[in-house]
DNA sequence: AGCTTTATGTTGCAATTGCAACAATTTTAA
DNA sequence: TTAAAATTGTTGCAATTGCAACATAAAGCT
């Protein structure tokens, strides 16, 4: 599901103008939008790749969300406060609309409403995500997050073996355990003969219930 | 902000006739839905009261959320499995939509354009929810996870002073620990002068950074 | 009012987890 | 291709947490 689905390129320029939207044009390697927090707002990466980054307190970067084209991120999406920051990992091209701008917009265009429903759908993803990971981080053990994940992980396709979608340090980040702490509990599962992995392939062994 | 704001109850009428939503008359006590997961729906409390209950596998039945008039629930919003169902507390009317129903239609009136826009600002506000308890998940002891709930509760009102919206035990819930850890904890916070606890009052004694 | 249920407060103890530190392997970039 | 950076794998140990089991207080119900 992407932003301008169901409507044509001729009406998205027209979308584009009617809401104000603002183009950014970044190179790679370019820090932008330091303080995206402040506006309500929805980006929309045209084309390129960015990385959103999180400075925190001791001055660390964390890599919060990498975004590629069609991708949408805003307050709205991912929470975003003065510590963000947007990297582009490569000459990119993103729209900044203002959401109040959109709601308030009066306008009996079909392409407009198709616009304000691909919104809707986009929106209804990232809740059901977002109620995935909660559902997850609210497993009192890691190996209960893990089972949890993987059970998520694994309906989602339909098969009992797959495919991490990033790195086992990620998926401590994600589940928001230690990563070492996590890499004994999957040696457990391992062990006792709950999954198998192989790399990023993992293999669940036991029946679903 | 509701689903019917700035919709005439005439062209509410219409718009429950049209994306023919059905309407749920309970009685107080009475369980419905058995199961929710089958459809992709939305449901709104038009009057009354009623619960969200899930059933875990060893047969307890915990309170997912409680629902009040104007509320709105469905899978988009919390996310719901055949092992949920609803209990009227009192009696009450509910009206259900097929989301599917609600996107697919084609229709060129300012209230159906209307109740797509409350439905977006409606998931918006969701969205910040979950992702603010996604933050408070996300930290790694009991302490940080009450520091980062008291300051997200404290700065949505601008105020060092707040009163809890539910029971300790609730809050244990929703933090997602142990009941008595987190007591424990909040102790340690009180002995060591960072909060002050009266029933339900919290007042933090700490400066936000 | 009196009974029942639910919430709060507390503690000891065992289990789990985070942290630090390191080696080995893999990936990335010049 | 080679050096640098990132990821994976492992372990000991201390700190945190969950769990069980209470006592007390408060709230809800008839």
């Amino acid at each position: 599901m992407n932003l301008f689905d169901n409507i044509s390129s001729k009406n998205v320029m027209k979308l584009l103008y009617v809401l104000e939207s603002s183009k950014v044009v970044v190179k790679k390697n370019q820090l932008f939008l330091r303080n995206i927090a402040e506006q309500n707002m929805i980006g929309f990466i045209d084309e390129g790749l960015v990385e959103v980054i999180k400075t925190d307190y001791n001055g660390n970067r964390v890599i919060v969300e990498e975004l590629e084209e069609n991708d949408v991120f805003g307050t709205f999406v991912t929470p975003l406060n003065g510590e963000h920051e947007l990297l582009a990992l490569e000459d990119s091209v993103i729209y900044i609309f203002d959401y109040d701008e959109i709601i308030k917009m009066k306008m009996d265009k079909d392409y407009y409403n198709q616009f304000v429903k691909n919104l809707l759908l986009i929106m209804n993803e990232k809740i059901i995500q977002k109620n995935n990971r909660i559902e997850i981080l609210t497993k009192k053990s890691i190996r209960h997050k893990l089972l949890e994940y993987f059970d998520i992980e694994s309906s989602s396709i339909g098969l009992r073996v797959f495919h991490l979608p990033f790195t086992f340090t990620e998926l401590a980040d994600y589940l928001a355990v230690d990563r070492s702490a996590m890499q004994r509990e999957l040696k457990n599962l391992k062990e006792e003969g709950f999954i198998e992995v192989k790399g990023r392939k993992i293999t669940l062994l036991y029946d679903k219930y």
